[in-house]
DNA sequence: CGGCCTCAATGGTCATACCATTCGCAGCGC
DNA sequence: GCGCTGCGAATGGTATGACCATTGAGGCCG
């Protein structure tokens, strides 16, 4: 009839109380939360059920733990690594396939170059200017071009002043990155390169449909 | 100049090992792995550095762990849950706004509701009817309604045929969801509803254009 | 002044024990 | 025969205490 006062795991409260306490702004990124032992002091439960409770966080991407005489659990500064993991995990596990991978990033990076080339201001359009460049320096060495060609795309994200479509951008990069090796194909690099060589010029123009008809 | 040979943790290694059986197949979902005073007589380490990797384990989502006399590990299956949670927890981090969140679904949904048109079978288009008409049925219920409208918008990206843009989806709306009360506003659920019928029409008709225009 | 060394703090691991939960199964009562 | 009850075993959760490996700070010595 009621619900239950205790949690399952007493382990579980303490994760609750640290992502509350993170969340809230009382922990910001780099802070050093107390050493093991003086959690476990705080609580009032045995050192085992704090290390379940940071460990968790770990996983999360919350907290990294360093060992040493300095060492103990640091707040992490938000990274989309773990994302990205969690994102693999599932795609791996669900069999989805680079087809798929693939065509997902066609459509929110046609709609990403889109809303980048409406916002980009000067700054924006050097860096990406500059990261073009770096694309055409590397053009013979196909892998190397490839993850340079990822870094634009993510730079174009950035761009677009959306850091929700900056992340999940960066999130597909993680997952492709891997696959690279198996896609080098030289004829195409010459092709992108001059796409994006392209899209730096509508950045520049703020020609938005331009922009989202280069990246299909 | 060589890579050390052993694992900073021998938990670290566990993990692995965990992963690559569940990865490789040998494991499936459902299934049930050793209980821990077995893995760590197999493994040769105590229970506590193995509880330790299936904590990790359980925090990415790989497993769920049940008590009990016939409890234990056991392979979860895919779920999107922990990449929502991921995302989420960036977000959070990162400071990320509602209104960024909300322009990076409107781009990404856009292109699947696109994607939905040209793709969905008879069983799907009877699937987002469904969902619409439910969304009928509780009309004079803002917040209720707001939910069904989420989870119309999941369906259409189902719909589209792509686990990972309904992935990308899933998250994005388990994000928006703690922030539905604050945007309870009776005058939009009317023109809502009106737009997912006729989204379900562009869906039988195969109207990609027509789709993307109304996601807009 | 600079390099080396000791040492204390901290996380990582181990062994053991006990508790709480859960399920199977035998025994009992109807 | 059926079903309920209660006991017991298996399992994860937690506690305690200990020791090891790592690491950085501060003091010591050349």
């Amino acid at each position: 009839m009621f619900t239950p006062i205790h949690q399952a795991r007493a382990s579980g409260e303490i994760v609750s109380q640290i992502e509350r306490a993170i969340f809230a702004e009382e922990l910001s990124a780099g802070d050093r939360l107390q050493s093991e032992r003086e959690l476990a002091e705080q609580f009032g439960v045995s050192r085992i059920t704090v290390r379940d409770a940071l460990r968790v966080r770990e996983a999360r991407g919350l907290i990294r733990v360093k060992v040493g005489a300095t060492g103990g659990a640091f707040v992490a500064d938000a990274s989309t690594d773990r994302v990205a993991e969690s994102l693999s995990t599932m795609i791996r596990l669900k069999r989805m396939t680079l087809s798929e991978l693939a065509e997902a990033r066609t459509v929110v990076e046609a709609a990403t170059a889109a809303l980048a080339a409406q916002r980009a201001n000067a700054g924006a359009v050097s860096r990406l200017a500059q990261n073009a460049q770096q694309g055409r320096a590397v053009i013979r060495e196909s892998v190397t071009h490839a993850e340079a060609s990822m870094d634009f795309h993510v730079e174009l994200a950035r761009a677009a002043g959306n850091e929700v479509l900056y992340a999940t951008v960066a999130a597909y990069r993680e997952l492709l990155v891997p696959a690279l090796r198996d896609l080098r194909n030289p004829s195409t690099v010459n092709k992108t390169q001059k796409i994006h060589e392209e899209l730096v010029e509508a950045a520049r123009r703020h020609d938005a449909e331009g922009a989202r008809e280069l990246m299909v």
